[in-house]
DNA sequence: AAAAATTTAGCAACAGCGTTGCGTAATAGG
DNA sequence: CCTATTACGCAACGCTGTTGCTAAATTTTT
């Protein structure tokens, strides 16, 4: 949720997102662990507790003696409180998953779409699914909305699909509205790799730092956090980080530049030398440290999930061997904790982020 | 200014934040002005002008005559109300600059440091410069601080210069904790490119959108702008684009990497080809746009403004010529307006901004 | 010349937020 | 049973932006 101006209701939200991140990276919280991370005081975090246990969105379990003194009251998120469907819709396939508060995976489905599939068929495949999860248990009143991740490019703050690469039938399509309409939903629409690192980031809890999700999938992309917000660009087009030239004598690639690392990578991977293709894209991911220092990798999709240990090994390699690099420079390298499911995870924990995460003020 | 918690002072300093704002980007504004930009109620909007004209930051500048009804007032900024030095500490130079509430650079000196100058020249140099300026016109009450531009790696949040790349006497200096003893002034720390990129967006004013400073001076190094706010990385080390690899064949770097491009474009100078030097350093811009999606790239440093023209070109060229940009893909690219003093007012910009620049709310 | 319409400005009361002061509940130890 | 300690929350408070309404200043209409 964005807006230009503070109000007091922007407090409340935003101590009451305080508090629900608290809830989110800790298993169980007391009144005296968020007067801690957050600085409240006591009786502020009293509040927002009691507003929050009123709302069900937690509960008390149980009491921490202290040894002496009165026993403090333990409270836990309740993860079956709300959910959220997230829609991961690449070139042949829509994945749709079911998450609940906590961030956690229920359920899983991958179904085909038609080659060349229009706006028509997706919505028809996205209304079966969303039945069928919100079947399961009665959750429709509990379903907060749907997240779209999906390849760009796109205008996220719009809802608009400007002209998904390699499908025909996308250009300019409202999907956020039409599929608001189709669906009676409230949905959110974002590029998959944006998407696959808010599943990252909202799991991972509120002390994650900067990081970035390497995508190897039919291409190379990234999605970056940034500052505790997806970072989209000026026109929701960040992350084309597979269209960044690596060799400047290299081949030529589909956009038009030599030595991308998309290409490049793609050859050494196309010739069967694994350990090749992943020193290649380490180097890109080595490019992105220097240029934005960030704390956390995490490697993700298809192509790359093939050879988990290959890629791994390499990029830890060499960000570690990084000469510049001191030991107070850390960076933790890792796969995705969320393995092919992160994109659709990552677009439900959007809409689940844009009511319980912490709100931004719009610049002007 | 950063915090964890919201309270109503958060409320009160943002919204003031948000006047200012359209104070330092229009020259003149009334309230209607900032209702719409805003959109604050008129009645708030009253109350923080009030507040605003009772410190002398703003003031009433005439009337407008809507044609029917009562004239509205119409306010602009105080630009000599506030002050603030800058400093740009080079290898050999120091650069300071003395900079307003609107962000007029009104005087600019270089002295020369001696070679592996030490924290003390540094301090006796600074505490010489800044009497100088300050004793123009009296302006010791109205100084807010003074902001640093340094070399890196450094420590942003605790102004500890952690190792200044080519400096032998700083390793782990609290610069910022020694320079508010000796010069009695609050004092700012960052790294050059970061304060760079604040001038950029501190006088672009409040619309400014996602941006990159490039700097081509001894190294090359750029400075981020997203999302309303300097991007430091998670070890205020973001920024080392010239460490980037854009040629895998390349010349060994003094990075340890081969191919940056710095040792390219380098090698490219060196030769006198200062045409390719810059396509060189074009596509690297290019690299940035397409994983940062930028509005802006602007361009500085004092070996590419030798040759401004050649650059600027190079780099419009290959931004405009990269097939994959649509037309709603736009970035203006345009050379630094602050020339060789953008660094050292960026850096007394950054202390401007953290008095009444948007306060941000700091994560967990 | 007087009345009406229009636009701007601001006083006063209000709701809602976090904070502060202080009393109460619950426990362990003496 | 008393005391120290810890946790909790009611009530009053100060501050914010908002809302309702009145006043002021100007042009247009009568």
């Amino acid at each position: 949720m964005t807006r230009v101006t503070a109000d007091v209701s922007f407090l409340r939200d935003y101590n009451q997102a305080l508090v629900m991140a608290v809830g989110r990276t800790a298993r169980t919280f007391e009144r005296s662990t968020v007067v801690e991370a957050t600085g409240l005081t006591p009786q502020a975090v009293s509040k927002v507790i009691a507003r929050l246990t009123a709302n069900g969105l937690i509960r008390p379990a149980g009491v921490r003696r202290p040894g002496i003194g009165k026993p403090a009251v333990v409270y836990e998120l309740v993860p079956d409180s709300r959910y959220a469907i997230g829609a991961h819709v690449a070139r042949r396939t829509l994945r749709l998953v079911l998450v609940d508060l906590a961030g956690a995976v229920h359920h899983s489905a991958v179904s085909p779409l038609p080659g060349d599939f229009t706006p028509e068929h997706l919505l028809d495949a996205l209304s079966v699914g969303i039945d069928s999860m919100a079947g399961i248990g009665d959750l429709r009143s509990r379903l907060t909305g749907l997240g779209i991740g999906m390849i760009g490019p796109l205008d996220h703050a719009n809802g608009l699909v400007r002209d998904a690469h390699g499908l025909r039938h996308w250009h300019d399509v409202p999907l956020r509205e039409i599929a608001e309409k189709h669906l009676n939903l409230p949905v959110h629409l974002d590029k998959d790799v944006t998407a696959g690192i808010t599943a990252e980031a909202w799991r991972h809890g509120a002390t994650f730092g900067d990081a970035a999700l390497i995508m190897v999938e039919s291409g190379i992309g990234g999605g970056f956090w940034l500052s505790g917000a997806a970072h989209r660009g000026a026109h929701t087009n960040a992350g084309e980080f597979g269209h960044t030239v690596v060799d400047l004598t290299g081949p030529l690639c589909v956009c038009g530049r030599h030595g991308c690392l998309e290409i490049v990578h793609h050859r050494a991977a196309e010739a069967g030398d694994i350990a090749h293709a992943a020193r290649v894209l380490a180097v890109g991911v080595v490019n992105l440290l220097q240029t934005l220092d960030l704390a956390h990798v995490l490697l993700a999709g298809a192509d790359l999930l093939r050879h988990p240990q290959t890629y791994l090994a390499a990029v830890t390699e060499a960000v570690g061997a990084d000469a510049r690099r001191a030991d107070w420079l850390s960076t933790r390298v890792a796969l995705s904790s969320l393995g092919a499911d992160v994109i659709a995870a990552g677009a439900a924990m959007q809409v689940l982020d844009q009511h319980y995460g912490i709100p931004e003020l719009a610049p002007i």
